[in-house]
DNA sequence: CATCTCAACTCGTCATAACAAGCTGAGACC
DNA sequence: GGTCTCAGCTTGTTATGACGAGTTGAGATG
């Protein structure tokens, strides 16, 4: 019954499913701490009662914030709460921003260059452009508590450029506002991870030593129709920053 | 009627779930090219009438594919089999040489040492001993297609060491060792990325010049049921080696 | 012929109900 | 005290039914 009687009393979130919203306070609980790890969670049944909604819907919620490895789920015993923190959903994809920014930490982004140019073989490929197309080319370094960690290269398609230019880069990640400000809802991401060592001008970026190791991202994303929107590479400096994220050893378990 | 029949005919498998029949189902025939890209699954309803199963069932087996990346699903309109393959799937859990030995290449470990040592501090709170605990630690260096790639430390527990020590090293992963003669099912394996120089021990098994970036992969692999099993550091030239995978963005769309 | 409308189909969400399977702790039994 | 059993919890799986929302193509309309 109450159901529907939150959707009367909250017209503006009607459209919200249920199940999201439940995941999203669990979620909240869990990210402020006030479900510390090894917590267990009230039972589905309970936490039915507690929003109105069936099993079945509190099974969908509890299912996603499983997958997000927040919780962990132990037949017969209940849901509890995941192990520490630090680790969590990083196999998503997030700008650098968005994730440090999470954590409590300042980011900033100092816009180094910002133009049209000629997309090379490569850069076309991948954008699906054709090749001498120009494209828009943003350079940034960027900033972790005023410290650089990462000088950052990104080609954008014309049209879609233009707009991100206009936007606030120095404080954003380009993902939100291709998100945001564009309207592009993002996909999944290609990622190439290697090391490389840093050439006087990264160097000098960086402010670390000429040949010093970089770990090096090439990253191509994709909107949710599969079409490619965002092509970057990305250099960190190896002595202060990492790349962490989980991986499942057989998710379908066939056979 | 026909999941009746098949959960009558093959006994055995009588306790496996329904979706997951359903899914393994779907998946083979996607994989096997039944299915070519693009193509439209029969609608909900439809699968739920040939396996004899309410929609709801069906929704989880679908959902399951989905997740895997094999398909993918538009509201009103169908769920339809995914783009091409070559990318698929590169975020599981994989060992170098499944990996590369299903590209082709041929790959080989050449065992540089096997010892038991004293866990230090970090090893042991990874692998859950006691620091000073004795764990078995094994150094590897591996070659593809005779080329030096990489330099591997592992470090597991002794009981578990010591039956991975008495298998073929040199030529299978230990994962594989680690599944299939010791009986360790894998589940999930958390990563962590970064760049360093290599030191001169590194720089002179890999071929490279000292100070030479390298790809350095801190990777704790745990079983089924989340105990850490398996310790490691691999350290990747950085001129031959990429590490390759694709994220999703918004696996929870929160807020 | 172009466009528009709408019925019919698709997936998305949610409720209620039931039984199986795993876990846990209280109490019985030794 | 130590062990064993089992009731009563938990999650896992599944069915049926319903309505909403997005898509699409056929037919009506201009």
């Amino acid at each position: 019954m109450s159901s529907t009687e939150l959707q009367t009393s909250r017209p503006e979130f009607a459209d919200v499913p249920l199940y999201r919203q439940i995941s999203k306070a669990l979620r909240l609980r869990i990210l402020d701490g006030d479900w510390p790890a090894g917590t267990r969670l009230p039972s589905e049944s309970e936490l039915g009662a507690q929003f109105d909604a069936s099993r079945i819907t509190v099974r969908q919620a509890i299912g996603a914030l499983q997958q997000e490895g927040l919780i962990y789920t132990r037949q017969g015993s209940g849901s509890f709460v995941s192990r520490p923190k630090a680790f969590q959903n990083v196999s998503r994809l997030q700008g650098f921003a968005e994730q440090m920014g999470s954590h409590g930490h300042e980011v900033r982004n100092r816009l180094l260059s910002l133009a049209e140019v000629v997309a090379d073989a490569r850069v076309a490929a991948r954008l699906g452009v054709a090749e001498g197309a120009t494209v828009i080319e943003i350079r940034r370094l960027r900033l972790l508590d005023r410290e650089p960690v990462s000088v950052e290269l990104t080609w954008l398609q014309r049209d879609l450029g233009l707009q991100v230019a206009r936007a606030d880069l120095e404080g954003r990640d380009i993902f939100v506002i291709l998100e945001n400000d564009c309207g592009v809802p993002l996909g999944q991401a290609e990622l190439a991870l290697d090391a490389v060592a840093a050439d006087t001008e990264l160097a000098s970026r960086l402010n670390v030593a000429r040949g010093a190791p970089l770990l090096r991202v090439e990253r191509l994303t994709h909107d949710h129709a599969g079409r490619p929107v965002d092509y970057e590479f990305l250099y960190f400096r190896g002595d202060t920053f990492q790349y962490r994220f989980k991986v499942d050893r057989d998710p379908s378990s066939a056979e």
